[in-house]
RNA sequence: GGGCGAAUAGCUCAGCGGUUCAGAGCGCCUGCCUUACACGCAGGAAGUCGGGGGUUCGAAUCCCUCUUCGCCCA
């Protein structure tokens, strides 16, 4: 072909691409599933649908989407389901936030219309996060998006809900739950997070109503003492004895309560003496059931100091007036002084503990009595359970199998109704005639008992209690969908670990109860995107990476290389929030790499250029088999990697073939083949020193063929992770259909025929030697431009017509004007020494330093002797000759034949030096 | 208090029983605008694989212990 024409330029610039190759792929609608090849499901881990994309999402969402990918060039029918849920108290507590910046509450609009005001804000901004995602590249079946309040999925909810009720695994629970102050919602357990905390631990003492003295109680939060109704000390411990049975005067409440002993108190915590608070503390609960004390709330539902209307057994007169009213850690503050003034305030200690926050708004957690719906879940974890102790499902990486079984085992019954207007409406529903109560699966006009009026319960149900439901509910269940027979159960789902309890352990469960299978076979928890303080991501810290930031600056590629070629399995990803240039360059060059490889070996190709399959084999050069049998490694061992989600590795495997291998070697290899004028396909060439090679071995056209074919290999097997620059390449491949796309394109199949280990053998001394040249050369100085001789003696394993085929190859890339291949000295020169005791001597005429080069050879020699003393320690070991497997003796031995080989040939050297 | 994980080059991480396995990327040093790429090319320096003990013919690699850090559960 004639003088190529660079025309694409030199450097890649994402920004011109991306969105209209996105475009391209929706398109042809390869995001659906195709064809008729086995279902592969991944169903996405719904977004809240205020989130804006982080870089945490940007981690599970890529790494989704290049397993989605893989499969999908691997021809299964690829399903990513993605989607958003409602999430109830986020979602309020915005709403809420753009209301109080009218001036208003949702109590001020009122349910009906605050409900609507939210629709209202999801129809504006509530798919954000979906189309940011597809900023990343993220191939999901936008077809089949989701939402959690859609009414189908609605629809599945209330089944489900109704299916327990009638089950009895649904109850009315009076007790003490998590409160969160500022939503005003219970809480479940898994939505309180305990974080260590150091507080203070307050010793209070306790008058005895007989004036005989005091005991002393030790409290983290003194402001519950307005609620306390008893004093509990351990039957057996002897400091209490003398009080059971006794009663103290509690402080500033000035009302007597029993000190009583129960078998629940550690006797290591504080005095011994506990102050038992039931309505504000949920072991103190459990005590004041057993000894029947009454419950009187003390606070507020907004975490203010008061008495609760509707107190049981009509205690009031708990709360004094000088706090009522006020912020429970005011109260805490001023109760202490007020102790203090008493005299009561034995001492206060620093404290570790554990506070609980609300995972939504980071509110510190109120214990509060309350009643609540119950799931009661042992029933649903078991069978759960089993099925992961058969292997009906794993979780990637095994490490969790612990953690997971443990929790499973002590499971507690879910909490699933939160006092919040925005979600699914409880369906219980109530006679205000017989106080019939019951759930139905649609709303009822009258009481189906009595035919009296009607009231629903006013709260909603957890937003987990929706997306427990996601791998099904999603594809149409309860309906017996085409969509739900296809694609349940699934396959993989892709999550970080702190949502193992909250939300995978769950879907778990109801997949195994409501459709008796496992909703996917394989659970990968991967890493938290974190700063180089390990601190995790967050907008309150400030330490946050926008992906979109990264993608304007970088490109999508850079961005998912980061994260995938950063991460190895199950592992934190570490990334500078100050340094994007460093975190994000490494992506970033390695796609404007793959460009410029593009680049050179399109503007190679003939229109026409030969398929592999149609290359007659006996014509390929040394490394034309090379580069061929490294492709089938790296199919392989890419795949393999894949497989077994080590992402990483993959991306690394892949990398060194296209940079490391086909960049570095075969195309520096190839370009005086390539630039040879007149070359023909198949045209008889003079190949000076190709003595062994038949006339027309290393045409132009066969170099052609490999590059094309190693090319399109590179950009298939990357697709997966960086698709935009790939998908741009290939489209730019001769022979290209308008229609063919990348993104729809099959996963390489591997080609036994170009498997070759003497090519990998033979070529990789082609490397070396080159590079003991170019050492040679950097150590000795030599410009760059001056063209030095050399000579390579072949010896052992070494083949001569190995070098002589790639003569032209040595003489470029180590900037020879000539090698000699025949044993003839080239004078004085720079000598090296292989395993093998094959040799390579660079002429250095006038250049070399004979005291230099012995010191330098000397050096080799002493290295080696090191190595080869050990290796004779370790035969001359009976132990080891007679334990190890004899395979490893055997290779030891060969090591030691290769290595005597090249010390002799070095000794040699060094005498021929007159090295002293 | 219980459980899990991490500690390998200046940084971020691979390697997890066999010495040409002490590696990669970034950073650093020295040369190069070699007609695909300076977001590049070539060469190079750099780690007693956290400390101690043990198992083994052989240990970054397995076991114990200590130290430091992180996470989860109570």
């Amino acid at each position: 072909m004639a003088e190529p024409a660079f025309t694409l330029p030199p450097q890649y610039d994402p920004s011109t691409v991306e969105a209209s190759l996105y475009r391209r792929w929706q398109e042809h609608g390869l995001f659906a599933p195709r064809g008729d090849g086995a279902p592969y499901v991944i169903v996405i881990p719904p977004p809240n649908l205020t989130a804006i994309l982080h870089v945490g999402h940007g981690l599970n969402n890529v790494i989704q989407d290049v397993l989605i990918r893989f499969e999908r060039m691997r021809g299964r029918a690829a399903e990513w389901l993605p989607g958003t849920d409602h999430a109830g108290i986020a979602t309020q507590n915005v709403v809420e936030r753009l209301l109080a910046a009218e001036g208003q509450t949702r109590f001020d609009v009122g349910r009906e219309a605050f409900v609507e005001r939210v629709w209202q804000f999801v129809r504006e901004t509530g798919s954000t996060i979906l189309e940011q995602l597809q900023v990343i590249g993220c191939s999901c079946d936008w077809s089949r998006t989701r939402f959690t309040l859609d009414p189908a999925y609605s629809r599945a909810v209330r089944e489900v809900f109704v299916t327990l009720w009638e089950e009895g695994l649904i109850y009315r629970g009076h007790r003490v739950i998590h409160w969160c102050p500022h939503c005003l919602t219970a809480l479940s357990d898994e939505e309180a997070e305990s974080s260590d905390t150091t507080g203070s631990l307050y010793y209070i003492r306790y008058p005895l109503a007989d004036g005989s003295g005091a005991v002393t109680v030790a409290t983290t939060r003194p402001e519950t003492m307005l609620g306390d109704t008893a004093v509990v000390v351990h039957p057996d411990d002897p400091r209490g004895t003398p009080f059971v049975g006794k009663t103290v005067r509690l402080p500033i409440v000035n009302v007597e309560i029993p000190v009583l002993a129960d078998e629940s108190v550690d006797k290591e915590f504080g005095t011994g003496f506990v102050k038992v608070t039931p309505a504000h503390d949920a072991s103190d609960f459990e005590i004041g059931t057993r000894h029947r004390l009454p419950t009187p709330l003390v606070m507020t539902e907004d975490g203010r100091m008061g008495e609760q209307p509707g107190n049981e057994k009509g205690e009031t007169g708990r709360v004094p007036p000088e706090l009522q009213g006020l912020d429970r850690f005011e109260a805490r503050k001023k109760i202490v002084k007020m102790l203090e003034a008493q005299g009561l305030l034995a001492k206060v200690e620093t404290h570790q503990h554990a506070v609980r926050r609300c995972y939504r708004c980071d509110t510190v957690v109120e214990p509060r009595l309350s009643d609540q719906w119950f799931v009661k879940i042992k029933p649903l974890a078991e069978p759960a359970l089993a099925g992961y102790q058969r292997g009906e499902y794993r979780i990637v990486p095994e490490r969790w199998k612990a953690t997971y079984e443990n929790w499973m085992a002590g499971i507690r019954d879910w909490n699933i109704s939160r006092q919040l207007w925005w979600g699914h409406r409880i369906p219980v529903f109530t006679c205000t005639t017989c106080s019939h109560q019951w759930a139905d699966r649609t709303d009822p006009t009258e009481c189906p008992t009595c035919g009296g009026p009607v009231t629903q319960d006013p709260d909603v149900l957890d937003t987990w209690f929706s997306s427990w439901l996601w791998p099904f509910a999603t594809f149409g269940w309860p309906q017996r969908t085409d969509d739900l027979q296809r694609f349940y159960p699934g396959h993989t789902l892709v999550t970080a670990p702190e949502i193992l309890f909250l939300w995978v352990s769950r879907m778990i469960m109801s997949g195994y109860h409501f459709l008796g299978k496992q909703p996917f076979t394989t659970v990968y928890l991967h890493g938290t995107v974190r700063d180089t303080q390990h601190r995790k991501m967050s907008k309150s810290l400030g330490n946050g990476i926008d992906p979109l930031d990264v993608v304007r600056l970088y490109g999508a590629d850079a961005l998912r290389w980061t994260l995938i070629a950063g991460s190895s399995l199950g592992a934190d990803v570490i990334l500078d929030p100050n340094d994007l240039e460093a975190t994000f360059a490494p992506g970033r060059n390695f796609a404007n790499k793959l460009w410029n490889i593009g680049r050179f070996i399109l503007a190679q190709l003939p229109a026409d250029v030969t398929p592999i399959d149609q290359i007659d084999r006996s014509r390929l050069t040394l490394a034309d088999r090379w580069i061929l049998s490294r492709a089938q490694a790296t199919i392989r061992e890419a795949t393999t990697s894949l497989e077994q989600f080590r992402l990483d590795e993959a991306a690394k495997t892949c990398f060194a073939f296209a940079w490391g291998e086909l960049a570095d070697w075969y195309v520096e290899a190839v370009k005086p083949r390539l630039a040879r004028p007149g070359a023909e396909d198949g045209a008889p060439r003079e190949a000076a020193g190709a003595r062994w090679a038949a006339a027309e071995r290393g045409a132009p056209a066969s170099a052609q063929a490999v590059l094309a074919y190693c090319l399109d290999t590179a950009l298939r097997l990357l697709h997966p992770v960086v698709p935009f620059i790939t998908e741009e390449l290939w489209q730019k491949v001769p022979g290209r259909k308008p229609d063919e796309v990348l993104a729809g394109a099959a996963w390489p199949n591997r080609r036994p025929e170009f498997e070759d280990h003497e090519a990998d053998r033979h070529f990789e001394r082609v490397k070396q030697v080159i590079e003991k040249i170019r050492n040679i050369r950097a150590e000795y100085r030599i410009p760059p431009r001056t063209r030095v001789r050399a000579a390579i003696v072949a010896r052992g394993g070494d083949r001569t017509e190995a070098f002589a085929g790639e003569r032209e190859t040595i003489l470029r890339l180590a900037q020879l004007e000539e090698l000699s291949l025949d044993g003839a000295p080239v004078g004085v020169g720079a000598h090296a020494v292989f395993g093998d005791g094959s040799e390579v001597v660079v002429a250095l005429a006038g250049a070399i330093d004979v005291q230099q080069e012995c010191r330098r050879l000397t050096g080799e020699l002493q290295r080696l002797d090191g190595q080869l003393a050990g290796l004779a320690a370790r035969l001359t070991n009976e132990n080891f000759v007679s334990r190890a497997p004899t395979e490893v003796v055997a290779r030891e031995r060969e090591k030691e034949r290769v290595w005597r080989e090249q010390r002799s040939v070095l000794a040699g050297k060094l005498t021929a030096l007159g090295c002293g």
